[in-house]
Formats: C-alpha cells, sequence, structure tokens
DNA sequence: AAAACGGGGGG
DNA sequence: CCCCCAGTTTT
C-alpha cells in the first residue's frame, strides 16, 4: 500500500511540476535555444551563483565567445578577465580546457554522449545530467542543491544532504521521476520550483505546484527540511599589503603582480602582500596608524616584503583595512601606501633593464615566475583581478 | 570523506 | 552584522 501510494505521489509530481514550469518559466537568456555550448556556459556559471549575478556575465561571455571554437581559441587572460568578479575562477579555466578537448577531439561539436560530456573538465554529475538533459533531451537527473531541497521536502527525506552519498541516492530518486520525452523541462521545473518556491528559508507553499502532497508540508515539517552540518567557519588570516607607487616613467602607476598558476585566485592580479604569522599578529592587532606613522606594522612589512619578494619599500602611512571572507579563509588586510627605496636581490636585475618598460620586475620566488607590472588605472580594463583588489583600488584611484 | 575553491544575498 | 548558499577537483 506504501509502495503503491508513493507511486502516485511521484506520477502526480511529475506532471504537475511539469505543467507548472511550462506555464512560469521564466525567459532566461540561456533559455533561448538548446545550444549544448549556450547550456554548457550556463550551467558553469550557475554553479554556486545565483541566476541575477549571472545573467550579464553570460551576455558578455555569449557576445565575446559566442561559440565552442570562439572560445578554444581565445587567449586564456581573456577569459580569466570575462570572469573577473564571479568567483571560482577555475570554473574558467576548465570550461575553456573543455572548449579546446571538444574541437580537438570532436570537432567542435559538443557530442550527445553521456561518458564523453561526463569527462570534460569542469563538468562533473550535475552538469553532465544538465547539459545531457537540457541540450539532448536524454532523460538523465540532474541534481544540484535546489534538487536535493525540493526532493528532502517533498519526499520527508532526512539523509544528510552534506553527504555525497545522500545525493547519489536522490539522483536515482529523481531519475526516475523524469516523464517520458521531458527530461530537459522536467528538470529545469525542479531547479525552477527550488529557486522560486521550495526556497531555502521560508518557502512559499501556498502556490507550490505539488504542495498537496508534499511530506514535509502534511508534517508541518518544511522549514526543518532538509537537513544539512553545517562548514566549518573559515580559518582567519591577517595580511599587510602595499600600494607602492612608480616614480619617474611609473609615475602614477602602482605595482601588482599576478598569483601562480594553480591554487587560490589561480592567475588572478593582486597587490603585493604577505601573510603575519600567527605569532606575530600582534603587528596588526592594533588600531591602525592614522598620524601618518607606519610604526610596528610598517617596519614588518619593510622587512618580509624584502625577503620574500626581494622588494625594497618604503611604507609611508596607512591607506586602509579591507576584509576579504572565501568560504575556507577570512582574509583580514591593512593596506599600506609606499613608495619603492630600491630593489635588491633577484629582482634587481630584472627590474633594473625593464623599468623604464611597462614591465616592472621578474623575480624567482619558491621556484616560480611571478610577473610584477606597473600599471595604472586603464590597465584594470584588461587584467583580472579578485574583487577585493577592485575594490581596494577602485577606492585608490577615486 | 574532507578540504579547497569566491562571491553575493537575505534577515 | 551574521548566517546561508553549493558543484568539481584535489587530497
Amino acid at each position: 500500500m506504501e509502495a503503491i501510494y508513493k507511486e502516485e505521489a511521484k506520477v502526480y509530481f511529475s506532471r504537475e511540476l511539469l505543467t507548472w514550469y511550462r506555464r512560469i518559466k521564466r525567459d532566461l537568456p540561456w533559455r533561448m535555444n538548446q545550444d549544448p555550448y549556450r547550456v554548457w556556459v550556463s550551467e558553469i556559471m550557475l554553479q554556486q551563483t545565483r541566476v541575477d549575478t549571472v545573467i550579464p556575465y553570460y551576455e558578455r561571455f555569449m557576445n565575446k565567445f559566442p561559440t565552442v571554437r570562439a572560445l578554444a581559441e581565445a587567449p586564456e587572460p581573456e577569459v580569466l578577465k570575462c570572469w573577473e568578479g564571479l568567483g571560482y575562477y577555475s570554473r574558467a579555466r576548465n570550461l575553456q580546457a573543455g572548449a579546446r578537448e571538444v574541437v580537438e577531439r570532436y570537432g567542435g561539436v559538443v557530442p550527445d554522449d553521456k561518458a564523453a560530456v561526463a569527462g570534460l573538465k569542469g563538468v562533473g554529475p550535475y552538469t553532465t545530467g544538465a547539459i545531457m538533459s537540457i541540450a539532448f533531451n536524454r532523460p538523465e537527473p540532474a541534481v544540484d542543491g535546489n534538487v536535493m531541497r525540493v526532493l528532502s521536502r517533498y519526499f520527508c527525506l532526512e539523509d544528510d544532504i552534506a553527504k555525497p552519498a545522500t545525493r547519489v541516492g536522490i539522483e536515482k530518486l529523481a531519475g526516475s521521476l523524469i516523464p517520458e520525452g521531458a527530461a530537459g523541462d522536467f528538470n529545469q521545473a525542479l531547479m525552477e520550483l527550488g529557486a522560486l518556491v521550495c526556497t531555502p528559508k521560508a518557502p512559499s507553499c501556498l502556490p507550490c505546484p505539488v504542495m498537496e502532497h508534499c511530506e514535509a508540508r502534511l508534517a508541518g515539517r518544511e522549514t526543518e527540511l532538509p537537513i544539512k552540518t553545517k562548514a566549518k567557519p573559515p580559518r582567519p588570516e591577517k595580511r599587510v599589503a602595499a600600494i607602492i607607487s612608480g616614480t619617474g616613467a611609473n609615475e602614477g602607476k602602482i605595482l601588482v603582480r599576478q598569483r601562480p598558476e594553480t591554487g587560490l585566485l589561480a592567475q588572478m592580479w593582486e597587490l603585493p602582500h604577505l601573510l603575519v604569522p600567527k605569532e606575530q599578529e600582534k603587528i596588526v592587532d592594533a588600531a591602525p596608524e592614522t598620524d601618518g606613522s607606519t610604526a610596528a606594522a610598517g617596519e614588518w612589512l619593510t622587512r618580509s616584503m624584502e625577503e620574500e619578494t626581494g622588494l625594497l619599500i618604503r611604507p609611508e602611512r596607512w591607506f586602509m583595512d579591507a576584509d576579504h571572507v572565501f568560504s575556507h579563509i577570512h582574509w583580514k588586510m591593512r593596506i599600506y601606501l609606499a613608495d619603492l627605496g630600491a630593489l635588491a636581490g633577484a629582482a634587481a636585475a630584472a627590474a633594473g633593464s625593464s623599468l623604464a618598460a611597462e614591465t616592472a620586475a621578474a623575480y624567482e620566488a619558491g621556484g616560480k615566475q611571478i610577473e610584477y607590472r606597473w600599471i595604472g588605472p586603464e590597465d584594470m580594463d584588461t587584467l583580472a583581478f579578485p574583487n577585493l583588489f577592485i575594490r581596494i583600488l577602485r577606492e585608490y584611484w577615486t
């Protein structure tokens, strides 16, 4: 009896949700057509990112890279610049790697083949299902956070959705709900319901097309589900950065550098800065010096910057403090205005020969080539910076 | 299985 | 302000 009841609840759910979606679906830029490339780009952008945030990025990106081939052939820095501010920058690099793979292996055509799609860089289980169902109408589940929330509530599932095993179970369930011939619309309907109606907090049950048979709602438990263990708080890190102004040919410019190939904010540009070791955090615990002195932090900055980068700088005064929270790290940054005193070590030779040119200095740091460059406000239009440094530099040049 | 990986929105 | 959101890759 239970199984029969559940089967009817499933059929009801699929039918009502699909009908609802076809009536109210939003007119979004990636729903213009079913071009697999357009679907692919949208799904990558929509990972960890809300629809309203993605729309302007998507329009710009598709305008600049309209086809798989255009993306594959673009210089990587241009792709990164187009992604600037969206976060999780490896998504952009993986997307381009995937595009190059599609050009080389599949002649520039996204293959209508689950295993081939799943093998592309940056495409995991969710995105595979999204592309296969939306672009090719294949009956594959596409389980994102919205779907886990909706199904946890409708079927009153109490498994912890933070656990990978739970997602696998919900994928099986979601796959069994797909109506014949309507995979794309149904999967989008599930996500649309999660985004518009079955929201994380305070779901709007009254307009919900499947409220009548929603088990969580019937039990009055819709706000208790889904069950999810919460993440650890980000670890705090204190950092000191310098806005180093140039002289002579570099008058009016400041020194920035490019981050390493991999890791946090890979290949993004930034102000030179240093991690303050835990045992020395008292240096930046006090309120900033607003009287023009740079005191202890300035001296520590001078010494450590020379040790780590070979740049000999002279901090002049405190400029601002800035906080930036990542999912796993919390940067508390103190920023000083500084002059370039002189160059020492490996940086001296590199910078000495090119000081008149755009490039200021290159030096060896832990075996990796770090590029330094003098830039003016106009260079912000071509180099990709994380939001933290965009805020700081906008403030500086205002 | 857990950690790394950004940024934005809502209460 | 604090809390919440959440796919893929790497470890």
